[in-house]
DNA sequence: TTGGATTGATACCTGTACGTATTATATTGT
DNA sequence: ACAATATAATACGTACAGGTATCAATCCAA
């Protein structure tokens, strides 16, 4: 019983699975799950996925620039978004002694409790939405969107 | 030739590959390079979007509501979306007539005409990705991305 | 039929994406 | 050593995500 592959449809007819729906979708909504459950940390999807960068890093100081690339965004986004975790409290900032133009990360304390705590609500998301799919099709899953994603990166100029 | 399925590992540890990160860069990645493509025609990736829907619902009535839900969307977000092409002159909107509450959109002729030239882009950016997998690998890939997208949803109280 | 609950759209708010332009510092070629 | 060039961060602008609150229209139950 296989699904017939349409081969001979346009890529982008309206009948056939799509990938830039079903990319929207997955991703607004893995977003927005998470979203309501960080809620109560007050800390948002994107500030959790900075702090996890940096506490991954730790030791080794991180820059605006490098936690840009790490998360595929760019250098404008993350320094609006360090400002406010600097406001809040979750990271410190200060001038690297290597170049002087380079920001330092450093999470506080404080940031690594919220960070913990959060982590847990991360890790059920992600099991929530892959036990979907059997333990070898999630590994499959994952190989292929990395694949993708690299393709998309490539098409958008980045590294 | 297989790979170690990491089953020992916690699902977020470090250096093995998760869901949040791989499907942001997929995301956004395709966006940027969406986002350029399209510069030259004076519309946005989402802009876009909206227009295909509109376009493929042709005939059917399709009110702010209804492709919000078609864009994994919020009313908020459409609300403000639909002003903007409204003002750019891609769409009109109308007042239902079985509910007065709900705004019937329509695409302009301006407007189909831009989608039609923009579609092009949208076409060759989806080969381009999808051509680093085969067309076996790729079909795979829609399906499982269709189960996850839905799994998200659900967690989010998406219908 | 009327009063309460629901629903579609919107205003207003904060957070994020990403484009261009600017500033300060680093690096490189000669 | 100096000028051209490259790079990190930032300010500013527009677009979009999604939360709460509000209003108007609709639906439903007693």
């Amino acid at each position: 019983m296989h699904e017939p592959l349409d081969e001979e449809l346009p890529l982008d007819a309206p009948n056939r699975r799509r990938l830039p729906p079903l990319l929207r979708k997955a991703w607004y909504s893995l977003n927005q799950a998470f979203r309501r459950k960080l809620a109560s940390e007050g800390i948002t999807p994107d500030q959790f996925t900075a702090l996890r960068w940096l506490v991954e890093k730790d030791g080794k100081p991180t820059t605006q620039k490098q936690l840009a690339d790490l998360m595929s965004s760019d250098a404008n986004t993350i320094a609006s978004l360090v400002k406010r975790m600097e406001t809040t409290g979750f990271i410190k900032r200060e001038v690297s002694r290597q170049d002087r133009r380079a920001n330092v990360l450093n999470v506080t304390s404080n940031g690594k409790d919220v960070f913990v705590r959060a982590r847990k609500s991360a890790i059920d998301l992600q099991a929530e939405v892959l036990g979907e799919l059997s333990v070898r099709q999630a590994e499959e899953f994952l190989r292929l969107l990395e694949k993708v994603a690299d393709a998309a990166g490539k098409s958008a100029g980045r590294v």
